[in-house]
RNA sequence: GGCGGCAUAGCCAAGUGGUAAGGCGACGGUCUGCAAAACCGUUAUUCACCGGUUCAAAUCCGGUUGCCGCCUCCA
């Protein structure tokens, strides 16, 4: 089954083919690493690295780049404020950044360049759109790109350089010569960091890097390139102008551009202040929840993060793992398969999900779907064959391969989801199992009194019993 | 003001020409000593509104209304 992935420019689905064989080249933006990262860039990291684990379970040679911006205005800002280096800063939050994405288990990417470990590749990039005249250097030692000399500007966000500029705000001070330039080089000021270069001590611009990292890690062609909605303009339609102006070839076959995740319906973002954090967010909620929370909505939509969606995400994962623990905990006693087939449809539909277009949320309904189905066999008669087991095995773990959910054991996540609860209970877990196995035993005796009695008195103290086929489980509420 | 996107049941949400996935919730049932869980069934003759194209439209075109984003740092 071929991918299908739509296309920012083109505004449609296209049918993806790598440029060269089974190669793909992949650039996702990163973050620039100045604070702690939120929830909005998790969405965007869980988004790309399904993007990358997907293109890869289909047999693709993917080489996945993922950038820091490590130098910047926010990054000095904050250096000043807090009285150390910009070095400090963003090395901090690099590593900030790192242990968030292992506990959200978003792989890492194959490259992960710093826009500060690039500066030569960097002024060699201005050097030639410099030679090409595409751009020119300000009194006071700045360069900027020349925007009218790069014919097809405005064409990813659909936008027309006159129009732009007819709107445009002059902003007072600058050295441009039109108001929609803009930075390649910045001459430094006092107290900031620099770097040597033909034009003046200084540091590049924001929108520089990504395309010398891109190009010189990639080439200047690459498949596909992405990061959030938000960066269409100005930030990727610059990079076109930069890359292309260098090396006159087109720069990126397929643009990927994820929507934002909103709190009561406003874009979350560090400068509105509304945002949660991801480390603030993983002392409640489990990894796993939050990542299945993220891909049910296509990447392409807003999401609305709620507790109500948080509440469904957790049902839906604990949902999931005991299906998968009651397949664990059947005998394997049954005279024949019942279960391969279904798994065998599911691996087929859940391909054609996620090529079309990383339709992840149409990908859980089908693992709600298969959950549903396995049930509905093990309620009719609860014993499953060997290869059963594996079938199941294999299903969800294409999911988790994939998805990067149901990599647990189910017994482990389902004790985690209740440990997190069981602090309100007041109880320990081996004072519960005690009460459960004394009310097994009062039911055994016909007392439904006394069994009734404990059930109540679980419940009062938030636990939730669930008499199955293969035992007794509970849950907090 | 310019550009772009979205509007699907009580709520969340798939679905880009062929007659409305999935989840949560609610209600009825099976199971159960009774419950819970699980399972079965019901819950949108209809996809913001008005026109148009078509044998056929939630899906395409035009218009209206509402919401959101970008145009300044932003995943």
């Amino acid at each position: 089954m071929t991918i299908s992935v739509y296309n920012t420019p083109f505004r449609k689905k296209q049918e993806f083919t790598p440029l060269t064989g089974n190669r793909v080249n992949m650039y996702a933006c990163g973050v620039t690493v100045y604070d702690m990262s939120h929830i909005g860039h998790a969405r965007s990291m869980i988004i790309f690295d399904v993007i990358s684990r997907f293109i890869r379970s289909k047999g693709y040679d993917l080489t996945f780049v993922r950038n820091f911006t490590d130098v910047d205005d926010k990054i000095i800002a904050r250096a000043n404020e807090l009285g150390t280096s910009y070095k400090e800063i963003s090395e901090r939050y690099i590593d900030e950044f790192q242990a968030d994405m292992r506990t959200l288990k978003v792989q890492k990417a194959d490259v992960e360049p710093k826009a500060t470990e690039y500066m030569p590749q960097i002024i060699d990039m201005i050097l030639r759109l410099e030679e090409k005249g595409f751009a020119y250097r300000a009194d006071d030692g700045s360069v900027y790109y020349s925007v009218t000399k790069f014919r097809g500007y405005g064409s990813l966000s659909g936008r027309r350089t006159e129009e732009m500029l007819a709107g445009a705000r002059v902003d007072i001070g600058e050295l441009k010569r039109d108001p929609l330039d803009f930075a390649l080089w910045k001459r430094s000021k006092e107290g900031e960091p620099w770097w040597e270069s033909p034009w003046s001590r200084g540091r590049p611009g924001w929108h520089i890097e990504c395309s010398a990292m891109s190009t010189s890690i990639l080439g200047p062609t690459i498949d596909i390139h992405g990061g959030g909605r938000d960066l269409v303009f100005p930030h990727h339609e610059n990079e076109i102008a930069q890359s292309e102006g260098t090396y006159g070839v087109p720069f990126v076959r397929y643009w990927v551009h994820n929507g934002f995740v909103t709190i009561d319906g406003e874009k979350m973002s560090k400068s509105l202040g509304n945002f949660l954090t991801i480390r603030d967010l993983v002392k409640d909620v489990h990894p796993e929840v939050l990542r299945l929370l993220l891909i049910s909505q296509h990447y392409r939509s807003p999401i609305n993060f709620s507790r109500d969606s948080l509440q469904a995400s957790t049902q839906a994962m604990v949902r999931f793992y005991e299906v998968l623990d009651r397949v664990n905990r059947c005998p394997a006693t049954a005279p024949e398969n019942r279960l391969t087939p279904l798994t065998g449809t599911f691996l087929e539909d859940f391909d054609q999900a996620l090529s079309d277009d990383f339709n992840t949320p149409r990908a859980i309904a089908l693992l709600h779907d298969l959950t549903t189905v396995l049930n509905r066999t093990l309620d009719d008669s609860p014993a499953v064959t060997a290869a059963d087991r594996d079938g199941v095995k294999g299903a969800f773990g294409k999911a988790s391969e994939v998805l990067g959910i149901l990599e647990e054991e189910p017994a482990g996540f389902l004790e985690s989801v209740r440990r997190s609860g069981m602090s309100a209970t007041g109880l320990g877990a081996s004072e519960i199992e005690e009460l459960i196995s004394q009310r097994a035993a009062a039911r055994k005796a016909r007392d439904f009194g006394k069994a009734d009695g404990i059930r109540d008195l679980l419940l009062s103290k938030g636990i939730q019993l669930k008499d199955t086929p293969e035992g007794t489980l509970w849950e907090t509420l």
